[in-house]
DNA sequence: GCTTAAGTCGAACGTGCGTTTGATACAATC
DNA sequence: GATTGTATCAAACGCACGTTCGACTTAAGC
């Protein structure tokens, strides 16, 4: 019949999906159910299930990068301008800010959650695809920042970096369930804007305690 | 016949495994395989593959844990003794250290990138098992931090505490794959004394940064 | 009006999974 | 020596999965 946004449909309902319980966690007929479509449609548009799922990973994590990338531009031109040097916080910030910011944005899927889990469920040409796509955006951050911590060797700074994004994916994923649950629900972390200042204030520090 | 501790050797295999590849990254069948045991035996001794999975990890965390809250009593010990409060530092690396040296076992298998998995991977049975194990550790912590941070508030608190976890387990598990592929090898992470003493930096620099 | 290509559909394929079953072996118990 | 409970085994069960197939529908190009 042709709805011409099949295509849509499926990248829409895998992307709530995915984000809601991994790549793993979902089948393909969930998917199609979910898009009203045949459960042959994955396959036949994109290839197979993974290929589904790098096609919105380009696309959304590719967005997300791209803004960050954009905000730290924009930080270094003003800090050229005025010849101040760049502060640590605002680059943290630029990186931050945006995937907690997504997070956020409610009704909307969250796709660093869908992130997180990747992180832990790999298989070799997700591994690829997402080295694919963070490798320019790594390197951008990886270079701003080397000048702002000289009291750190490059292995100091490489692992204080692998922590930085371990605390975020982990606050930004549902990886704090067990935390809620260990609390016992007495303490509520509901506020994005709340958790990405606490995360921007503890990481700042992080990088700027001594060796 | 009897080999009398089939269970053991299930075990036994069920840890590398798991922490290797996950819960659901492993069969039963390569379980059974690797430790020389028929199909049936797992149902047969643990009821399922999850009972399984839960006695090692009320065995092995349970120690972890114990070691843990063994470590901080004697530093609250030592503390009222010499009448001098206790150090925020201390009390990280009582927290992260039995973890983090567990990891460095080499040879061993890594049950830390197994709990870094299950974090992401989530039945409601093991989340059940997971919080019964983490619930005394998680309290006795939290309590002996709260007077080192008078600066926060509860929720500061907890979320820096998510912080300090997400850094750990993405540190301690596989999660540095991404950080190696990404950074092309040229800097490699390999020391785990090294790993423990930038994460103790970075996370006091964390709970101390103002909130 | 025929051809072609794209899209959709129900149905099936083959595989791997966790689990269950029923038979069998082997001690220990009485 | 029969009985009982524990352990192991080969085999199968039932299910869910990703993928593929072939027929059918639709719309555009000639």
């Amino acid at each position: 019949m042709s709805s011409p946004d099949t295509k849509d449909r499926l990248r829409a309902a895998a992307e709530v999906l995915f984000a809601a319980k991994g790549f793993r966690g979902i089948s393909v007929r969930e998917i199609t159910d979910q898009a009203g479509a045949n459960l042959a449609a994955v396959n036949y548009h994109f290839g197979s299930k993974a290929g589904l799922l790098i096609q919105i990973l380009e696309q959304h994590i590719g967005e997300l990068n791209e803004e960050r990338i954009a905000v730290l531009d924009r930080l270094e031109a003003e800090a050229e301008r005025s010849g101040e040097p760049l502060k640590l916080e605002e680059v943290l910030e630029a990186f931050l800010a945006p995937a907690v910011r997504r997070f956020l944005e409610e009704g909307g899927p969250d796709y660093p959650s869908l992130l997180a889990r990747l992180h832990q469920d790999p298989t070799p040409e997700l591994i690829e695809a997402l080295v694919r796509i963070f490798a320019p955006v790594a390197e951008r951050f990886f270079a701003a920042m080397r000048p702002l911590v000289p009291h750190l060797d490059d292995t100091a700074l490489l692992a204080r970096s692998m922590f930085l994004k371990g605390a975020m994916l982990h606050a930004i994923s549902d990886g704090d369930r067990l935390t809620n649950a260990l609390t016992r629900g007495e303490v509520r972390l509901t506020d994005p804007d709340r958790v990405l200042k606490e995360l921007i204030a503890f990481c700042t520090a992080g990088f700027n305690a001594p060796a």
